[in-house]
DNA sequence: AGCCGAATGCTATGTTATAACATTTTTCGG
DNA sequence: CCGAAAAATGTTATAACATAGCATTCGGCT
């Protein structure tokens, strides 16, 4: 993430909204869901699902097995909790679940941290370039990479 | 693709391409690429890259193996042939390889066909909303789902 | 308690991709 | 033409990512 920040309010926040979103859609927000989200705002950095599993499987004694990560995740994902990153086979929180429109993602080469971005500047872009073809537009998938602020501006 | 049309042209520009920009590099269009090449534009869908080696073995007698296909598909990127799709892990066929800039691919859910395009509307606006946050493009990937205009106008 | 549906556990297997090393083919200088 | 070096391909094995299908447990409800 750009600049240095209290991690840990990160990730009460996320926990919070997993907490509330469930509450209001009368879904479980499990102990597995929980810490799954946990897992994955461990940090900025995209989580891959065998990883959490790992870190799952050091906690628990019996060790989880890859559908119990995966459901978890889909479940976060179908929620708006965390987005898959499809050029990566891996998975970030949500910065701001809930209100979700079309977003795009920003990944560092060099750090490997990644956020998350929305603004209608981008999705009009692509609804006007898609448009111009006759294609309507349904969703759609943006993963940028780069260099993000923190690292451009780093000796290298 | 948007319209009938007369697919073997697609098949053979794309395999003329695939000479002679190798012809230009100094590198080798060998019978494998070329194989692989024109099993991608079999179709305007994307193409797995099991399937081709499915398709490669039935031709051959000797079964080929994953890294052969593999190889080729990756020769075939390097060089512009070919673009790979995250979100469907699997591989389309570039309709101008030479002249490339950023491009987008329009994957439609009903017939399955992906349009690629280019143009330097989404380039720029992609550009600037990173910039915003101080990210710099180095390159991105952009994938959009929906529906083509032959199936939107299509009674479902 | 007894039922129901949601969630999880568990086993197996499917799918996608690459590492590492052997062999063959091509190229190119001599 | 010959032999060395480089490029491409063959081969084997395995890594990495993901899901199907069925058994069991858990939570809430009457």
């Amino acid at each position: 993430m750009t600049g240095k920040h209290q991690h840990e309010k990160c990730i009460n926040d996320a926990l919070e909204q997993g907490e509330s979103i469930c509450r209001e859609s009368g879904q479980r927000f499990t102990e597995i869901r929980r810490k799954v989200l946990q897992l994955v705002w461990e940090s900025h950095k995209p989580a891959k699902a065998y990883d959490i599993l790992d870190k799952l499987a050091e906690e628990e004694t019996g060790a989880a097995k890859p559908p119990t990560v995966y459901r978890a995740l889909e479940f976060l994902q179908d929620n708006g909790l965390v987005h898959r990153l499809n050029s990566l086979n891996a998975f970030v929180g949500c910065s701001h679940p809930g209100q979700h429109q079309q977003c795009y993602f920003l990944i560092c080469r060099q750090c490997g941290d990644v956020s998350e971005c929305c603004g209608s500047g981008l999705t009009l872009a692509i609804e006007k370039s898609a448009g111009e073809v006759g294609f309507q537009v349904e969703s759609s998938c943006v993963e940028i990479r780069g260099l993000c602020k923190d690292c451009v501006s780093k000796p290298t």
